[in-house]
DNA sequence: GTTAGGG
DNA sequence: CCCTAAC
């Protein structure tokens, strides 16, 4: 953008009675510290279950930033350059994001603007959103207020700074992305901040709210400025999500009889089941984040590799994804009670969790094996295990018939389970066939006969395989 | 309530 | 993963 732009653009906004006077303030230096203090709501803890009071990760699509050690004595904690520092997708990071009813409060202190105005800070408070506290952008030359990836999240993108050491403001167009975004005066919030600037965004709009991202874009305000056209973003995203809203209520209307394919009626018995009030953190939560679970904690290009592109819903979870339960509440809201059960894949881990289990108490016993090495699996039934433990043994006389390992591998391509674990499952089988395959369990008995190990007390429960 | 088995 | 019959 050159000198002219610069100005006539800076005079549109004057006209417009925005008091931007601050934005030609000449940045002082290259320094930018976020400093700040951060604490979660009790409630919320179980959607932020991998953040610490003072280590936390603002993991977006696009940057992260990664505040570790920040207290509220060491404002100089989070210096950095500035092109470290991006605020980026703000809302959008899987710990925090599924925040339907979280409102954000950020107040301008005497009117700074962010980045703009030299030994102005900017207040970023939240009152009701998952992460509870204060943080501050002590500015000196943060040039470059960008506004263009904002997907109408009231912070991504929208605080960023470069390394380009200038002497002016570069980036004015995007602050007018940025204004658009925030000045809204059809927008104007029930709150007011004591001091300057005060932008309210929130999120209420209905009992259709998901929370997803698109709604914190919904509403937002300024006090006391005119309103501003909403980005282009914006509209494109809120028309988006109204279709995927209006599809979901035909479909949800539609009744039950004609089943369209992926929605069901969800039982509710299983919705109680599945939707424990306590949230736990679980050992194999962590194996699946480090593992392969695909869609909460990579990054949304790989999860939606790993997601049926006729899935819409499933790629707005990825993108709402708070915890993983947190993302089944919000979608079975959406889809106003019906909707199939999220499919998870198996983890190697769980896999041999299952193995054991089934060494131990036999096959059979799923909801033993559910509630002594599941229990913290919440989203695993006792159905699900024998499914699983179903799907094993067809694995494993497949590797069994066809020894060719390419043969299994292309007819797994996406997720071959280990040879080993294969021939575990076989090895079980025969020991304890699948009641089913009792009639010609005869191999297994003999094996069973000559002493073929099991060194598990549950051989002995099992009556369908005969000791001795 | 739990499990097996078909879809 | 869902549904349902059977136990």
């Amino acid at each position: 953008m050159n000198q002219a732009e610069e100005e006539s653009l800076y005079h549109s906004l004057e006209e417009e009675a925005i008091d931007v006077d601050c934005l030609l303030v000449e940045p002082r230096s290259d320094q930018v510290s976020v400093s700040g203090v951060w604490c979660y709501e009790e409630d919320n803890l179980g959607k932020c279950n991998k953040t610490e009071n003072d280590s936390f990760d603002l993991g977006g699509r696009a940057s992260n930033i990664n505040m570790e050690g920040v207290d509220a004595t060491n404002l100089n904690a989070l210096d950095v350059l500035p092109h470290e520092v991006g605020v980026e997708n703000f809302l959008t990071t899987s710990n925090v994001s599924p925040c339907d009813d979280y409102l954000l409060d950020f107040g301008f202190d005497h009117g700074a603007c962010i980045g703009y105005a030299s030994n102005e800070r900017l207040h970023v408070g939240n009152s009701q959103f998952p992460i509870k506290g204060s943080f501050e952008i002590k500015n000196s030359s943060m040039e470059n207020i960008s506004g263009t990836e904002c997907q109408n999240y009231f912070l991504s993108n929208c605080i960023s700074g470069t390394s380009t050491n200038s002497s002016e403001p570069k980036s004015l167009d995007r602050f007018d992305d940025f204004s658009k975004s925030f000045i809204n005066q059809d927008m104007l919030p029930p709150h007011f901040s004591h001091n300057g600037l005060d932008i309210t965004p929130f999120c209420k709009d209905g009992p259709t709210s998901t929370g997803s991202a698109q709604d914190h874009g919904e509403v937002g305000a300024v006090t006391h400025k005119r309103s501003r056209k909403p980005t282009q973003r914006y509209i494109d995203e809120s028309s988006i999500l109204s279709m995927i809203n209006s599809k979901k209520r035909r479909e949800a209307s539609s009744g039950c009889k004609g089943k369209p394919p992926g929605v069901r009626r969800v039982k509710s018995k299983n919705e109680v089941k599945v939707k424990p009030k306590n949230k736990m953190v679980s050992s194999d939560v962590s194996f699946d984040k480090a593992i392969q679970v695909p869609f909460i904690s990579q990054a949304p290009t790989e999860c939606q590799k790993s997601v049926p592109p006729a899935k819409i819903e499933s790629r707005i979870e990825i993108y709402s994804s708070g915890s993983e339960d947190d993302s089944e509440e919000i979608m079975r809201n959406m889809t106003s009670g019906s909707q199939r059960k999220l499919h998870r894949l198996w983890t190697v881990s769980e896999v041999k969790k299952l193995i054991d289990g089934v060494a131990h108490f036999g096959v059979g016993k799923w909801t033993h094996i559910k509630k002594l090495l599941f229990s913290s699996s919440i989203h695993r039934t006792p159905v699900d295990l024998k499914d699983k433990w179903r799907n094993l043994l067809k694995a494993s006389r497949a590797l069994k018939g066809s020894r060719i390992e390419e043969d299994h591998k292309r007819s797994q391509p996406w997720r071959p389970l280990p040879k080993s674990i294969l021939c575990r499952v076989r090895e079980l089988a025969s020991v304890y066939p699948y009641p089913r395959e009792n009639n010609n369990s005869k191999i297994s008995k003999s094996k069973v006969a000559l002493g073929h190990h099991v060194s598990s007390p549950a051989r002995i429960k099992s009556n369908k395989v005969p000791v001795s």
